[in-house]
DNA sequence: AACGCAATGTTATAACATATCACCATCAAT
DNA sequence: ATTGATGGTGATATGTTATAACATTGCGTT
């Protein structure tokens, strides 16, 4: 759980027009709670950086540690917690349920739930939209009479980089 | 997380051919084991029974307080670990990743990945199967070069006991 | 200043999971 | 029968993730 950060993954979304780099990612995080007028404080917005910088998901306990460092001082969990509540409120995070881990969301602005693709090997993670896995799960709910709050969609398996290659 | 137990679900597969009481799950699972030259031993037999019993995704502390009433003594948590690994690996058991519990699998004897859907109220889950998930996310798989070791796929909702009737 | 409110800080604890070592059956090989 | 390997279990401690409960801070309003 503690290892080193990566670079941000590329978007995976072909309709994608950029502002991946960690800065502009915060950047559109702030405008986007300006709009809906909520506050992205300093703390919370230092906690979506740290996501951006480690480029893979990260546990919570993690990301208090780089804030012991960042302020030289204790952080109690609920600091961490609270703020990723706020930012998975605001759609800007998402937890890993399969991993108790939390990454920052590439298109916050939408809203689509989102699907991951996590490498057991490199610890990294892909988030994708695909429509139709929310239409087949879609028709799978309503053949069973339920209601939809969230989906969950996680596949894990070896990222490209970590696959053996052939060349 | 100490809700009462509730009866078995209704299979959802078209194809099911019955043995739903729990006696005849557990009948099933000591076969399935003794055919593929696995030990299904008392405590394990147990851990499944009390799955069975309470019908909806059930937290390891809740069996261990459950095992430790019907022994009459203390169980410790790598018991129950324990168990539910081995029952995990005979593919008798899921783990539910969005709420750390487990359920029994309604087809041991089938080789797919399920499919889950967790009432919010009640608690109650519901196992699926359905190939076309499976279909999408390989595709999506493919796209991103992944391989894929395993899928969890959770929708949260309503169940329609607890759903709002119109009648 | 006094108040209301949202965010944050602080401490403790709950809930979930694993490491480690010891013990004891079972069973195959000698 | 003895030995030794294996696998399951018991027991204690510890690691990891998450929340409850309550105090404090900071800031805008009156």
């Amino acid at each position: 759980m503690e290892l080193p950060p990566t670079q941000p993954q590329p978007c995976t979304d072909p309709n994608c027009r950029g502002q991946h780099a960690p800065a502009e990612r915060v950047a559109l995080a702030v405008s986007l709670c300006a709009a809906r007028g909520n506050k992205l404080t300093a703390l919370r917005r230092q906690v979506l950086e740290l996501l951006w910088e480690r480029g893979r998901p990260t546990g919570a306990y993690t990301l208090i540690k780089a804030l012991e460092r960042k302020h030289s001082r204790r952080v109690g969990p609920p600091t961490v917690y609270r703020a990723l509540e706020f930012l998975t409120s605001q759609r800007l995070v998402s937890k890993i349920e399969s991993r108790n881990a939390y990454v920052p969301r590439t298109h916050p602005e939408r809203q689509h739930d989102c699907l991951f693709f996590i490498c057991n090997i490199c610890g990294a993670s892909s988030e994708l939209e695909d429509p139709r896995v929310v239409q087949v799960l879609a028709e799978d709910a309503a053949t069973l009479g339920y209601s939809v709050d969230r989906r969950v969609v996680e596949v894990e398996g070896a990222c490209p980089n970590c696959l053996p290659t052939d060349a």
